[in-house]
Formats: structure tokens, sequence, C-alpha cells
DNA sequence: GCCGGATAGTTTGGTACCGAACGAATGGCG
DNA sequence: CGCCATTCGTTCGGTACCAAACTATCCGGC
């Protein structure tokens, strides 16, 4: 019957691990409910990514940060390296690293900017262009399979609730 | 006015970049719902373990991870090895070096099964047990605090909706 | 008994990632 | 002009993480 979390005490449907916690620790003031989305939201992440890196960006050498970097580009076009590093969600040092990777493979280039020599300007090569236009397919379609168990409606649904997560938190560093 | 997601075309509500996708290649044939909920668990997903690790783990020099062991060993008690490798979602090697930090901390405890003398358990120490006791109610005051823009009955139906996605592909290694 | 395949954990080599410290460049204010 | 606080990107030190190679142990068949 279709009536899933109907009370305050245990839901119908839980991971395993999920009713155990509820058995070792039911009997003390904690937030379970916030525990278990944090908790599956970063398990759904760390699968994501595990298969995303195997079974799509492998096959183009491409590590989840490179291929992030390149779809970024590919969408906002040239970028500074700060607003580039904020977009990606990742430390500015770090993106120097990952830039340089993807450089030295020839999919991205870097400029200093003449008014200001401090900044630099990363932007996709053509050989990078080709390679992101021929990875994110592959890439959405990967996204379409992980969430097969949603259907339109509650994808949206499940969006629209991580973005009140993420918006309420997001200064990345 | 609360209708949200009220058509098929653009969200009333997305994140700055959720549109700029849009615009840049809404006239292609991709799935947009899908990206959306899998690049926003993804975004969530590190917004919660640096703050984590920022402003709660730290203070007991604690890493997600290892965090995340003491937990597990909280819950279900003494495990050995490759199950407490599954159920932390890592994969074993990576657990060896963890698991190895931790002992050097004093917080846990490896020992040779004398029945077979391949396998290894790991166990809380008394000191690792006071760590996690005291650790635990800070953490899940951060989970109330970083989820704290859903009620409880959008908690758990993110909760639910989150688990169909890592239900469908969970062999982590 | 012992040999060979299977299995549990560890080691190894490499990338990703962070935070903090650093060095170059800038721009305002004297 | 020339200092100096600020703001860039990079570098550095350290951990986390994975996949694959390796080691030790176990167990079934001869």
């Amino acid at each position: 019957m279709p009536t899933p979390n109907h009370n305050e005490t245990v839901p119908d449907e839980m991971l395993a691990n999920e009713r155990d916690i509820r058995a070792k620790l039911g009997d003390r003031p904690f937030d379970f409910d916030s525990l278990h989305v944090i908790s599956n939201i970063y398990r759904a992440a760390a699968a994501i990514r595990r298969r995303a890196e195997r079974e799509v960006l492998s096959d183009y050498s491409l590590s989840w940060g490179g291929f992030t970097i390149l779809w970024v580009l590919w969408i906002w076009g040239e970028m500074e390296t700060a607003n580039l590093a904020a977009e990606c969600d990742l430390a500015k040092g770090t993106l120097t690293g990952m830039v340089s990777t993807l450089e030295q493979q020839g999919l991205v280039e870097r400029e200093r900017m003449a008014s200001d020599r401090r900044r630099v300007t990363v932007s996709l090569t053509d050989e990078g262009r080709n390679t992101i236009e021929e990875v994110f397919p592959a890439f959405n379609a990967f996204e379409a399979d992980m969430s097969a168990n949603l259907d339109t409606e509650e994808k949206r649904l499940a969006a629209g609730l991580l973005r009140r997560i993420i918006t309420r938190h997001d200064e990345p560093s």
C-alpha cells in the first residue's frame, strides 16, 4: 500500500542501516530525520561519483573534477580562475592543479589578463570543446540512468529540496 | 506564490547556474531534470562534508571518514574489515589506512580472528567510545542545522527519494 | 599431508582535494 | 611618486581515496 512515512516513528521503508540506527539509538533525543537526509545525500553522492568515474569518465581519461571544469567552461565560456573555482565548488588551490592537468591534456588554456596581470582566464581549446561535446551526452545518459527510479515530478521535487539545503550554506572556500 | 515547478519548461526557482544551463543547452535534447537532481546531490554533499569537517570534526581531529568509522562501530559494534568497509562505503584499501590512523589515535583496535587468521576485526576502545559519544551529538546538531530549511515531512520525503537512487546502484567496491 | 585456487587484508602508485603560507601585482592614500 | 593593505594565483604539506598488485592464510581434492 503506498502510504510511506505515515507516522512519526519508523517509516515503512528504510535502508537496513537506517533501521539499525533506530534500534540502537531510538531512545535518545537525536534528530533522526536530519540524520537520514544528510547521510543519504552523502551516500548517493559517493555512489554517483564512483560510478561516473568508472563507467563514463574513465573512457576519456577525465576525473570528476576535470569533467566539471570542462562542463563549466562549456556552459559559461572563458572564466577567470576565481570564478571557475567557485562555480566548480573547488578550493582555488585545487583548481590550479586540475587546470594544469587539463592544460597538459590540451583541453584548456590559460591566459594572463592584460588589464590585471594577477588574474588568469581559462578557456576551452578546440579539442576541449570537442571532448566535452562528446562526453556530456554520455554523462547525461548516465545521470538519467542513475535517477531512473524517480519520475520527472519526483526529480524536480528532489532537486528543489536539495536546492534549499545548498542555498542555506554555500561558501565553498 | 507557492506554485513551484508548475510546468514542463523552467521551474520558478532555480539556482543561477541551473538557469544558465537551460539558456545554453535548452534547445538540445538532454535530460535536464536528471541533470539537476544529480548535480544538486553532489553539491549538497560537498557542502555538507566541507562544513562538517571544518565546523564539527576538526575540533576532535577527525576526518569525515574517521568519524564515519567510529560511528559505524558505535552502532554495530565490533566488525570485520570487509563489512566495515562496505558499511562505510569505502574501498577496503582506503579503510586500512584510516583504521591505522584511528588506531594510532587510540580510538579503535584491531584483532586477528583466531578461527581464521586472515581476518581482522575492528572495535572501539573506551576512548573511542567516549569520543563518538561526545562528537555525535554535535554532529547531529550540525545535520539538523544543515537541513533546517526543510520541515520534518520534507526531510522524510527527501530521504526517501534519495534512498531510491542509492538502492538502485550500490556496489561500493 | 600437500598443492592450487580462492579469499582477507595490506601495500603501492597515483590523483584529488583542502587549508595555509607565499609571492606577484594592484590601487588607494599620503 | 612610493608605501602598504588587499587581492590574485600558485605552491606546499598533508590526508583521503581508488584500483591493482601483492602477501598470508584457508580449504578442497588428490
